[in-house]
DNA sequence: TATGTTATCGCAAACTTTTGCAATAACTGG
DNA sequence: CCAGTTATTGCAAAAGTTTGCGATAACATA
């Protein structure tokens, strides 16, 4: 059984209908390399199943997201998605200047959630966890003066590991 | 020369103007018992100066969290600010359920930014952050099985600290 | 396989936030 | 104090995302 099968089981047992627009959505999310963004899905999608409506699509990435199918990113304001990869979780360092997605690995959070969990009772959402800021290149190139040079003229599918 | 004047005088020190729209939304935000939505500093600002756009609300507010007058807060999906204080600096953490935001010390992230400083060169934005998550009182009603009793139902201002 | 229940879909409209553009007004220098 | 420069405004429209609603289709039961 594939993890996509799984998913699907997974949704099936919590109660939740397979619909052919569950199967394509989740399909290429599996499909696609790192995050894509919503309109990505949809285009890809209604090439396959022409119908298929965006707020469909809105509602099934929410859906997945909840029950852990996929981790949501937000890049730039704009939510991206991908598959939620149970052996190698994490988390997202999003730079506010080229856009990029730069993965980080969960342990960098555990003493800050247990802080919180042990002092306010308080249980952050580290499932996932994006924090914004500004990449190496991009402050070596504030740095030097240069500016807009080569920031923020990246694709949807800029990402680094 | 009071708190208000100062955030004047340093936009005017860094080449902004002055105007009356930005004195009216800065008296609002200082005004305001903690963070306030932005369709209700619309509503106050218009009371006084009826054409102000919301347009303008919009693009003020965003200027003075760029400057540092103001903090911005992401609650249930809507932008909320507050006076930056000066002194009493503090992150969010936003429980999901009842929307509510519990201040942080800056403290609980320093470890956290200087790990990611030095290991990857990324410099997290962390003049503000907000953490989202579920406050003790909203994860016991849950464990109760309560589920929604209470959850949700608190206006604009719930704020605890 | 036929039938009932209800989760889900497509569509349209709402909502929050951003952006383009021409008109206005804040600051600068004379 | 007056005129010129240009940041800022109001308005209208776009962009991204969410929501209400009637119609449809997925699943369960017989």
């Amino acid at each position: 059984m594939t993890s996509q099968e799984q998913s699907l089981h997974y949704l099936q047992s919590l109660g939740y209908r397979l619909t052919p627009q569950r199967l394509m959505v989740l399909a290429i999310v599996a499909g696609g390399a790192g995050h894509m963004g919503v309109d990505e899905i949809h285009r890809q999608a209604r090439a396959a199943y022409p119908y298929l409506d965006l707020a469909t699509v809105y509602r099934t990435l929410r859906l997945f997201k909840q029950v852990g199918v996929v981790t949501e990113v937000d890049i730039d304001n704009r939510l991206h998605y991908e598959l939620t990869a149970p052996g190698e979780k994490h988390h997202h360092m999003v730079c506010r200047a080229c856009h990029r997605a730069i993965n980080l690995s969960p342990h960098y959070l555990e003493e800050f959630r247990d802080a919180l969990m042990q002092e306010f009772g308080f249980e952050p959402d580290v499932e996932h966890f994006t924090v914004a800021g500004r990449c190496l290149p991009c402050r070596e190139m504030a740095a030097a003066g240069g500016g807009a040079a080569g920031e923020a003229d990246v694709g949807d599918d800029g990402e680094v590991d």
